[in-house]
DNA sequence: AGCACGCCGACT
DNA sequence: GTCGGCGTGCTC
C-alpha cells in the first residue's frame, strides 16, 4: 500500500519532498507519474521518484492534490538518470526530470530549419571491407564504446543504420543523436522508410503536445529507433541497445540551460548504466574523444579511410587578408570568377561570431553598444537598424557620433550582408543567395534556397554554420572561407581546435563529387598552425600537437573545467558574491582557481554576470571538491548561480 | 523559483 | 508615526 510518495520539483532546490496519498489515489500512484502538489502558498508539477508505505516524520504531511498520467511518463532508469545528472551536473533531480519532456515553458531552442538535403542513404547494397569490419566489431560490442573515425563521406552514415538495424533485429531500442542543423525532414522520412515506421522523429519544432505524443510511443514500444537532436538521448527505452552519437564533435551536444548536460557524457553513462553500446562519430573528433581513443581501453576506434562516393580531396590556399584591402581577395575573386565561367558553384561560408558589423566614431572611438547586454550592437542594413544579437533591441543607425557630434562615422567588420553587398558589386550578373539566421527566420526560406541552389538555379550561396554541415551538392566546385579565423581573438583555449574542425568540414562540401575541387581560405593569421594542418589534411598531426598543448597548459583533457556563472540585476551584489565563491575555493586543496572576473559578456538582458572559472587536474576530485564547496554555499535570492560542469564557451 | 517574515530609510 | 526596500529562510 502506497500511503507516501517522495516527488521532487522543477526547482534549484535539491530536496525531494515527501506528501501522503489519499486513500482513494493509493491504487494510482506508482513511480514516474507527475502529479500536482500544493507546495507553500501554490500548486506545483511534481515528479513521483519513489513511493513508501510508511513515513514518520515530526511535521503534518500534505496530501497530493491529484495526478496528471494514467500511466508512469518515467521509467526507473530515467529517473537513476535524472538522479545521476543532479549529482554530476549539480542540478536538482526535478529540473533533470522537466527538461527532458519539456511540458511547460522551458528549453528556449531555436526555429526549426526545414533543410532538405542529398544523402547518400537510398540502401546501399555494397560495403567497403572497412565498412563491413566495422559493423561486425561493433557488433561483437566488447569494448563500450566505439568511434567512427572517418572523412566526409566515408559511409558512416551506413555503418550507423546497418548497426542500428542488427540491434533492432535482437529486439532492442536504438537512439540516433544527430546535431540540431542535421535533422531534416529528409533525412527523417529516409530513416523512417528504412525502419518501416518504427521510429519516433524528435524534433526541436514540436510543440510540448506533440513531444509528449512521441514520448509515449517510446514508452509504449511502438517504435524501436528514436532520432533526434541533444534531448533525444533521454528517449526512455526500456530495452535500450544502442546510443549513436553523429559528428561527435559538434558543440551543440552540450545544453546551455541548467542541467548543462552534454549529450555525450549522458549517453556514455545512459550506455553504461543500461549495458548499452555507445557509437559515435566524426571526420574530426573532439579532444576529448581523440584523447580517450589513443588511450583506447574504454573507446576502440574504427576507421574509415576511403571515400565511397569518389572524388578527390579539394585543393586548399591559403590567403593572407592583412595585405587585402576587399573582404574578397584578388585569389577569391579570381577562383569565383572562374568556377562562374565553368557553370560550377560556389559556396561562401562566413563564420559570424566574433565579428560583426558595428558602429563607431573615428573621431572619439565611441561604439554603439546595447543598453541591455553590454555587447556592440551590430548593423543591419536591410532593416536599416542597429540590433543587439542577445536581447533583440534595437535602434536607428546614426549619422553623428552621439558621443563629440563628430560626423565622422563608420561602420566596421565582418557580416553576411556586407559581404553579400561586395558580392553583388564584383559579379553582378551572378545569381546570389544569402543563408543565415535572420534570412532562414522566413518559414520555408531555408528549403527554397537549397532547391534552387541544388536545381543550378543559384551560382553563389553564401551563409554561416548551416552551409557547413553536411550539405552535399554534386555542382559545387569552390568553397571560400571569408573568414576562418573563428574567435581567435577571443581568449579560448579551443579555437584552434574549432578552426581545424571548421575548414576541415567546410572543405569537405567541395569537390565531393568531381576532381576539381577547390578550396580558399582567407585569415589574418595564415601561420596558424590549425589552418596548415587543417590544409594538409593531417588531422593525427593536428591532433598530437594540440594535445601536447593541452597537457602543457592543463587544459582538458587534461583537467577538467568547471565555470561558476552568477548572474543578477545588481552589478555590486553579483561582484560581491563571485568573491565569496573566490574565497571559498582559495581554501580547497584539489582545485585551483583559473580566473573570478566579470563575464565576457558581462550583461545580457539587463543581468549583470560574473564568474568563477576554476579546475583541477583529477576530474573526479575536481568534482568533489566543487559538490562540497556548493553544498554549503548558497546565494543570496537577488543573485543566481549557475553551474557549467565542463564548459564548451566561456561566454 | 516564489513567497513570507523581518528589520532600516523617506513620505501621506 | 507608517509604507516599502530587499536580505534570509522555507516550502513536505
Amino acid at each position: 500500500m502506497t500511503a507516501f510518495v517522495e516527488v521532487v520539483l522543477d526547482l534549484p532546490v535539491k530536496q525531494s519532498f515527501t506528501y501522503s496519498v489519499p486513500e482513494q489515489l493509493a491504487s494510482q500512484v506508482v513511480v514516474g507519474l507527475r502529479v500536482v502538489v500544493p507546495f507553500g502558498k501554490r500548486e506545483m508539477t511534481g515528479y513521483v521518484v519513489d513511493t513508501l508505505e510508511t513515513f514518520s516524520a515530526e511535521y503534518v504531511l500534505k496530501p497530493i492534490k491529484r495526478v496528471i498520467d494514467v500511466e508512469p511518463l518515467y521509467g526507473q532508469s530515467i529517473i537513476d538518470l535524472a538522479q545521476w545528472m543532479s549529482r554530476f551536473y549539480l542540478c536538482s533531480t526535478g529540473e533533470a526530470l522537466s527538461m527532458m519532456l519539456p511540458g511547460g515553458r522551458r528549453d528556449s531552442s531555436t526555429n526549426a530549419l526545414d533543410i532538405e538535403e542529398d544523402l547518400d542513404f537510398d540502401r546501399v547494397e555494397h560495403l567497403s571491407d572497412e565498412q563491413e569490419l566495422a559493423i561486425q566489431t561493433i557488433m561483437r560490442a566488447q569494448k563500450p564504446m566505439y568511434y567512427l573515425y572517418g572523412v566526409t563521406g566515408s559511409g558512416k552514415s551506413e555503418v550507423f543504420l546497418r548497426c542500428a538495424e542488427q540491434v533492432i533485429a535482437q529486439g532492442k531500442s536504438v537512439i540516433y543523436l544527430v546535431p540540431e542543423i542535421t535533422l531534416t525532414h529528409q533525412l527523417a522520412r529516409q530513416v523512417a522508410n528504412r525502419f518501416s515506421n518504427k521510429v519516433a522523429i524528435l524534433h526541436s519544432a514540436l510543440t510540448p503536445s506533440q513531444r509528449l505524443k512521441q514520448w509515449k510511443r517510446i514508452l509504449d514500444g511502438e517504435v524501436s529507433l528514436a532520432i533526434g537532436a541533444r534531448s533525444a538521448v533521454f528517449a526512455p527505452f526500456a530495452n535500450l541497445g544502442m546510443i549513436i552519437l553523429d559528428e561527435e564533435h559538434e558543440s551543440s551536444y552540450k545544453s546551455g540551460n541548467t542541467p548543462r548536460y552534454h549529450a555525450r557524457q549522458v549517453a556514455q553513462h545512459r550506455c553504461q548504466a543500461q549495458g548499452a553500446v555507445l557509437v559515435m562519430g566524426s571526420a574530426t573528433p573532439s579532444l576529448e574523444a581523440y584523447s580517450m581513443m589513443q588511450q583506447g581501453s574504454q573507446v576502440q576506434k574504427l576507421e574509415l579511410t576511403k571515400r565511397v562516393s569518389g572524388g578527390r580531396m579539394p585543393t586548399m590556399e591559403v590567403v593572407n587578408l592583412a595585405f587585402e584591402k576587399d573582404l574578397i581577395s584578388t585569389t577569391l575573386k579570381q577562383e569565383i570568377k572562374r568556377t562562374l565561367e565553368r557553370k560550377h558553384q560556389v559556396i561562401l561560408f562566413l563564420n559570424r561570431r566574433g565579428f560583426s558589423y558595428f558602429f563607431h566614431c573615428h573621431s572619439c572611438g565611441y561604439e554603439l553598444r546595447c543598453p541591455h547586454c553590454a555587447v556592440a550592437l551590430t548593423y543591419h542594413k536591410s532593416q536599416n537598424q542597429m540590433v543587439c544579437h542577445y536581447c533583440g533591441y534595437r535602434t536607428s543607425v546614426m549619422k553623428v557620433c552621439p558621443e563629440c557630434r563628430s560626423l565622422d562615422v563608420g561602420y566596421s567588420g565582418f557580416g553576411t550582408e556586407m559581404v553579400e553587398q561586395e558580392i553583388k558589386v564584383l559579379f553582378p550578373s551572378a545569381r546570389l543567395a544569402r543563408l543565415d539566421t535572420d534570412s532562414a527566420k522566413k518559414k520555408g526560406h531555408v528549403g527554397e534556397v537549397l532547391s534552387q541552389f541544388r536545381n543550378g538555379e543559384i551560382d553563389i550561396l553564401l551563409g554561416t554554420q548551416m552551409v557547413a554541415k553536411g550539405l552535399n551538392f554534386p555542382l559545387v566546385e569552390l568553397v571560400g572561407i571569408v573568414l576562418a579565423d573563428s574567435g581567435m581573438n577571443i581568449p579560448d583555449f579551443r579555437s584552434q581546435e574549432r578552426t581545424f574542425s571548421l575548414i576541415t568540414q567546410v572543405s569537405g562540401r567541395a569537390g565531393r563529387y568531381n576532381d576539381q575541387g577547390k578550396v580558399v581560405i582567407q585569415t589574418f593569421h595564415p601561420e596558424n598552425p590549425a589552418i596548415g594542418y587543417a590544409m594538409a589534411g593531417n588531422l593525427q598531426g593536428f591532433y598530437e600537437e594540440e594535445l601536447a598543448i593541452r597537457r602543457e597548459t592543463g587544459f582538458p583533457p587534461f583537467s577538467r573545467l568547471v565555470n561558476l556563472v552568477l548572474r543578477g540585476r545588481s552589478q555590486q551584489k553579483v561582484a560581491r558574491e563571485a568573491e565569496v565563491l573566490e574565497g571559498l575555493f582559495s581554501q580547497v586543496a584539489d582545485v585551483q582557481l583559473l580566473c573570478s572576473n566579470a563575464c565576457p559578456l558581462e550583461k545580457i538582458a539587463g543581468n549583470y554576470r560574473y564568474h568563477v572559472l576554476v579546475s583541477g587536474n583529477d576530474a573526479a576530485l575536481t568534482h568533489h571538491a566543487v559538490a562540497t564547496v556548493l553544498a554549503s554555499y548558497a546565494p543570496p535570492s537577488s543573485v543566481y548561480l549557475e553551474v557549467d560542469m565542463d564548459p564548451l564557451q566561456l561566454l
